[in-house]
DNA sequence: CAGGCGCCTG
DNA sequence: CAGGCGCCTG
């Protein structure tokens, strides 16, 4: 019965939503967005502080807004429908939510009005009971929505009007505001502003460091960069040219601007723009601040990644292009060509659509239309869409444990580097996840019904939540998500800004890499899984879970085998000696896409003489008819568990395979 | 991929 | 026993 909660909060951030009256279809969206909302044990009394709380942290100018909120929402349905029948005309009458115990006598409706009030409170019963807050006209319940459009509207623009003319406004008290909140708003409102400066000083330094660290990765093997990082970061946007540079480049040309415009901002705030106006702004601008950062420190562990890779002992011809970053996006674009064996063309034009996305969120972020978030969610969900999860498991309802909180940015308290590392570290950064994982509470739903969300398309719906489903999917399986990359980490050990926290959990990226180091061993014992995953805090639960994942790594592989010598015997191969296993079999790509889905790896050559070792044992076991032994799989073991190579010591260095 | 189970080993 | 493996299952 607190729907009136709800929306009035979203009125502030949801500019719109209420075009087509969806306050039935933006419930489900607020109980989930409570759900979901981690760190956060509210109870319904506290919802709407907690979102206020949030939203607008000292900002007196929704203070009776959220008395009354507050008030509605502490009460149960049975206090609101007391107070409903015993004053309901009263209530009614005001449509800034405030109650009858602000309300003065004169507002009591005549006598004469008997009936008319009566029927008014009858209907405003019926109302509460039956869940619409929306009327509040006396005898008015046939137009609901337009009312509190209405109403909507007029505070949307008392909140956009300079406080000085709010005197001018009709109604609500939201525009009596004492004078002296004004002052105090607008130095809260400079606190406000120095501290998001903070941040983005702090990002910026952030951001160089990775740089330099990644720059002597590289060793100023790319002039490029100098040239493209002249382009104009203002003058075109949606420039081709703008997509080859180095993603985080372009990230720090966006911290560039974004740092001039908050500081304009700044400005704006002292001539006394609305503060909800300003703080959505904010916001968006955090949301876009570290969207930028996760993906350029995602973009940057990509390319140690391929940097590893290429350097591995099969190196071939296109690896080693691989570490050119000119040619970054375009090889992973490749590499999505190469695996579908088709249309190269298309998904570059697509990695080019998408590598301008931030751009132009960041571009449109000032006009806060919801267009300009409908990008940044298809931000968000680009890697997932490029690399689905097949299976999502539909009782999967929180993204988040309750006890891990996302990538979150509270800037009324100052956050520094260490900070900024530390929410990396833990929630961010990389490939399916880094984007998800970093976004705030109110992005990182993505859901289209989220309160901060606007949304258009159906289809996007689709793609976000599906996406989501497999990130929500990775985040409960691992409940203990810290640590990404492990340069960060060494990057963290000799910086004395950052406090590095190697924590127990295995990652997304850890799995990746187990996989990877698969195609060296097959049997890696506790001692060599706990050197090739230094960044990990190795304990009982993570040593099983890690050996787990070889079990079942293993087991793909074995039956993979032996599905494909049962293939070679049903198609009449007589010689073991006709059956090979190469880069072009479809048994190696069957395992290539289980450890190697992204094709961004070199399998090494041994790999492939091992696999093809395997599939001769099975197809002679099976010949044999040692199959009915119901551990006729037991020699084969036997034999490949000898098979295993050495693992390569960029493994041991680097945990962000 | 993880949980549970039985089995084996040192 | 603890640790590890493989199988089965969801």
């Amino acid at each position: 019965m607190n729907l009136s909660l709800p929306d009035q909060s979203m009125h502030n951030s949801c500019d719109g939503c209420l075009e087509d009256d969806k306050s039935d279809v933006m419930m489900p969206c607020f109980r989930k967005n409570m759900y979901d909302e981690p760190l956060t044990s509210y109870s319904s009394g506290s919802i709407i502080s907690q979102l206020l709380r949030k939203s607008v942290h000292s900002k007196r100018v929704l203070d009776e807004n959220s008395f009354y909120l507050s008030t509605a929402a502490d009460s149960g349905q049975e206090d609101q429908s007391s107070v409903s029948s015993k004053d309901s005309t009263v209530e009614a009458t005001s449509p800034t939510g405030h109650t009858s115990a602000a309300a003065s006598p004169e507002e009591e409706p005549p006598l004469t009005d008997y009936l008319q009030a009566k029927r008014a409170r009858v209907e405003n019963i019926i109302r509460v009971m039956t869940g619409s807050p929306n009327s509040r006209q006396h005898g008015d319940n046939e137009r609901p929505g337009r009312e509190t459009r209405e109403s909507y509207r007029e505070n949307k623009r008392k909140q956009r009007l300079p406080q000085h003319q709010e005197h001018g406004a009709a109604g609500g008290q939201v525009s009596r505001q004492p004078s002296s909140r004004n002052s105090e708003n607008t130095n809260i409102k400079e606190e406000e502003c120095h501290k998001l400066k903070e941040q983005l000083h702090s990002m910026q330094r952030l951001l160089h460091q990775l740089q330099e660290k990644f720059m002597q990765v590289y060793n100023q093997e790319e002039p490029e960069y100098e040239k493209n990082d002249t382009l104009d970061a203002d003058s075109d946007h949606e420039n081709v040219e703008e997509n080859n540079k180095p993603c985080y480049i372009n990230a720090e040309d966006d911290f560039e601007r974004k740092k001039r415009r908050v500081t304009a901002d700044c400005k704006d705030q002292k001539t006394g723009i609305g503060s909800l106006v300003h703080q959505g702004e904010s916001q968006s601008l955090q949301e876009t601040l570290k969207k930028e950062l996760s993906k350029a420190v995602n973009d940057c562990v990509d390319r140690v990644f391929k940097k590893v890779s290429s350097t591995g002992p099969d190196l071939s011809p296109q690896q080693r292009m691989s570490s050119s970053p000119e040619l970054h996006i375009s090889l992973r674009a490749d590499r999505k060509g190469q695996q579908g064996n088709s249309n190269t063309d298309q998904p570059q034009a697509e990695e080019a659509r998408v590598k301008s996305q931030p751009l132009k969120f960041f571009e449109s972020s000032e006009a806060q239309s919801p267009q300009d978030q409908t990008e940044a969610l298809s931000l968000v969900v680009r890697k997932p869409i490029a690399t689905p999860v097949t299976s999502i498991a539909p009782t999967v309802k929180r993204p988040y444990p309750i006890h891990q909180a996302p990538f979150q940015y509270n800037y009324s308290a100052p956050l520094h580097e260490s900070h900024i590392l530390e929410h990396l570290l833990k929630y961010g950064p990389h490939s399916n996840f880094a984007a998800l994982s970093c976004m705030p509470p109110s992005m990182d739903r993505t859901s289209p019904e989220s309160v901060d969300l606007p949304w258009d398309t159906i289809s996007m719906r689709s793609k976000v939540s599906s996406s989501l489903g497999a990130v929500a999917v990775d985040n409960l399986c691992l409940p203990h998500v810290k640590i990404e990359c492990g340069e960060l980490q060494n990057m963290a050990e000799r910086n004395p800004y950052m406090s590095l926290n190697i924590q127990e959990g295995l990652t997304p990226s850890h799995l990746k890499k187990a996989k990877l180091m698969f195609f060296y061993t097959r049997y890696p014992s506790s001692n060599v899984l706990k050197t090739y995953f230094p960044d990990v805090k190795f304990n009982r639960c993570i040593t099983s879970q890690l050996i787990k994942w070889f079990s079942n790594f293993r087991e793909f592989y074995y039956i993979q085998m032996e599905k494909f010598a049962r293939q070679a015997i049903a198609d009449g191969i007589r010689d073991v000696k006709d059956i090979t296993v190469s880069r072009d079999s479809e048994l190696f790509r069957a395992l290539n896409m289980h450890y190697n889905k992204a094709n961004d790896f070199h399998v090494p050559d041994r790999f492939l003489e091992v696999a093809e070792i395997t599939l001769h044992e099975f197809y002679n076991a099976i010949s044999a008819s040692k199959d009915s032994d119901s551990s006729w799989k037991k020699s084969i073991y036997k034999v490949i568990c000898k098979m295993d190579s050495e693992v390569p010591e960029e493994f041991k260095t680097s945990s962000c395979m």
